[in-house]
DNA sequence: CTAGCTGCAAACCCTTTGCAGGACG
DNA sequence: CGTCCTGCAAAGGGTTTGCAGCTAG
């Protein structure tokens, strides 16, 4: 039988944060800002519910050299600073990956991250 | 002045193996590949020159859990498999990315990587 | 009540690095 | 021959995990 999850402060907490940045925090900026609300968190805790959150879709993963997180999961890309290290968020429609979507040959199809590297305007 | 850069039998093999193979290998890949013809090589000398062949653009990383390396740098998308690990190529051309780049606002774009999350038909 | 969750700290694992000897050009 | 590179092994750093106590439902 299914697994039953509980909803506790700290995965609350944790889901509000990201829901409410717009910075891409990695695991251990996550852990900093919560802490500030929950002293007592710990990492482990942390990155439990970021991989609980992620594979129930509620949140999205950047891979970089660390791990990023994201509380918007709709369909955008990521610009990356190569100078500065700052993560944009480029706002697309379903038109503008159409023709990528069109040369995939499977059927099953869960999610697209587009990442564009390159040095931002204001470095 | 510019540093001079020596052509080792250790960089010619890894290079020579990466862009002979479409497995995206890790880093761990290449040096047991790459051992099995410098038997004497280290894991340090593999990802150090891992690194550098990225950065002069001869190779491309796919950083994922652990970091892939591409000796193909054309422009392509990776299709992965999230039930048995496998990377695919899916060949693009410019004008499928088009309304993509039309809308980063960004003067310096140095690369864009597509990945793509699924499960593969021989899954 | 009682399974699932937390905090803690140690373990993990991929990757990087310092150093002394080796080899490319 | 002088640099740059290699091999080795240890360190680094983000992330995961075992365990005993705690808590949501």
């Amino acid at each position: 039988m299914a697994v039953k999850e509980r909803l506790t402060i700290q995965k609350k907490t944790i889901l509000e944060y990201l829901k409410n940045t717009k910075s891409h925090p990695d695991g251990d900026s996550v852990y900093l800002e919560v802490k500030k609300q929950i002293p007592t968190i710990s990492k482990g805790t942390v990155y439990r519910i970021l991989n609980q959150l992620q594979e129930k879709g509620e949140i999205q993963a950047i891979t970089l050299d660390k791990t990023h997180f994201d509380g918007d999961t709709s369909l955008h890309a990521h610009f990356i600073c190569e100078n500065c290290g700052k993560i944009y968020d480029i706002y697309l429609n379903d038109n503008d990956i159409k023709q990528i979507k069109q040369k995939i040959k499977v059927d099953k199809i869960n999610k697209i991250q587009i990442l564009i590297y390159g040095k931002c305007n204001q470095c």
